[in-house]
DNA sequence: TGTACATCAGTGAACGCGCGTTCACTGATGTAC
DNA sequence: TGTACATCAGTGAACGCGCGTTCACTGATGTAC
């Protein structure tokens, strides 16, 4: 059993499973998840359609594949981007930092993750998880920190001392159910107040939405004349946000 | 000259224009830009394919005129929410509440006003405007009212006090290009300080970011257990934000 | 009121496009004795 | 080392789908004298 023949038929399938993918990636980053197309993939491969059904299943099998991708490409950014920052406000301007920068650098991809869904697709939970909440794992964990930061509405939680009914019914809702987006970091988030989770999600939010208005030109073409500086602006105001 | 004879042709051409429009508005709400056909909608009128051309004279042509039925949706249901509200903060939450309760009516519209652009398709900004302003306008409109309320910060522009090089020039950019949007409110907006500008911007950004999430389910599906109730505390949030 | 003509609505066939996917097949590559 | 067999990669034709759009045409509806 020669181990070097059968490596070599297993390198020739990895090398054009690779190829594929790589084709695949540039046919979304330049013409979009709606224009991706097996036979497209083929012809620039200079193979017949069908062959490309050899490795891999299905249009959609390459689509769920691909997104994938864009959910690690845009973790990995974000967790590059945290390495060595420890100030947790710190670490919550490089995470928006960094979606900003991904953005801009994917703007198909971007609305893959983070726009309205793919027509006549549905991406597989169980394929997209745990790819798929690796940002928000981020944002919660440095949320937690946040909290930790300063005792003061822990303390004032733990006294029992009353907030607003619509305060608490919300924030337990959340509680419960953002925990569900992965099973790890629900200890983590439980621990935390009703109004600090919501503080965290609405700044989350603003620079979420503040990417998208820039990425989907949500005020029009041009509307903000030097977005770098308007954005961070808006994470000195996303901050204030998150801790009052 | 029989005018009745034809009034009875104009009446015909007509009522079939808006059954043409009535099936397009159904299958973009019920299936999404990207389904839209013409073919689709002759089938369902029981006419020949070509025959629709007697009174669409594209596709795109359709699009469009669907794209600017959407815009003046959304900005009848914005009107008719700010109709008889005096006060400036809560015009803008009538505002955010007539975003978010239009959106969930028409899942499919919202991404067409404020989601990724349709792949293929570029609305023509001549036609869209100017119904695709009609919100931003009504939002300049109620900043210039808030910043009219406390003249605080305006005297203080006034004064020539200092503000940081950041925050001036990003703001002179924005002012420059959100006046750009439409000719009307220029004047108005340009009486805005930077700061309240950037404020009120990020305001509306975090309401409009909060809805969009919730519409793209970008924190997950059922990541808010009362998204209602969670909603009223992001626009108290961004009231806030609006007005220090 | 009647007739000749012009306009308009709608038909049906067709063109050309691209897509996903299946299937029987040819050769080449690898494997076991 | 050589031969018989099994596995695998890739081909090419085909099916069936739906789309936008054009074009020559038939009838009906309206108009002018």
């Amino acid at each position: 059993m020669p181990p070097t023949a059968a490596g070599i038929r297993a390198r020739n399938r990895a090398a054009l499973e690779h190829e594929i993918l790589a084709i695949g990636r540039r046919h979304l980053a330049e013409r979009g998840a709606a224009a991706l197309s097996l036979r497209a993939i083929a012809r620039e491969l200079g193979m017949a359609p069908s062959a490309v059904y050899r490795y891999v299943a299905s249009r959609d099998e390459l689509l769920t594949l691909l997104i994938v991708e864009a959910y690690d490409s845009l973790g990995d950014a974000v967790d590059t981007a945290l390495a060595g920052v420890g100030e947790p406000m710190e670490r919550f301007r490089a995470v928006g930092r960094a979606l900003r920068a991904w953005a801009a650098a994917h703007p198909h991809q971007f609305p893959l993750v983070y726009g309205s869904p793919v027509p006549g697709y549905a991406a597989p939970a169980d394929r997209t998880n745990p790819s798929g909440t690796r940002v928000t794992d981020r944002l919660l964990e440095i949320l937690v920190e946040v909290e930790g930061e300063d005792g003061g509405h822990r303390e004032q939680a733990a006294r029992g001392e009353p907030r607003t009914n619509a305060t608490a019914s919300a924030a337990v809702g959340v509680g419960q159910a953002v925990g569900g987006l992965s099973s790890d970091p629900l200890l983590a988030v439980t621990s935390l107040t009703a109004e600090g989770l919501t503080r965290g999600l609405a700044a989350w939010t603003l620079v979420l939405g503040t990417v998208t208005a820039e990425q989907f030109e949500q005020f029009g073409p041009e509307a903000i004349a030097d977005p770098a500086a308007y954005f961070e602006q808006i994470l000195d105001l996303a901050v204030g946000l998150a801790r009052p």
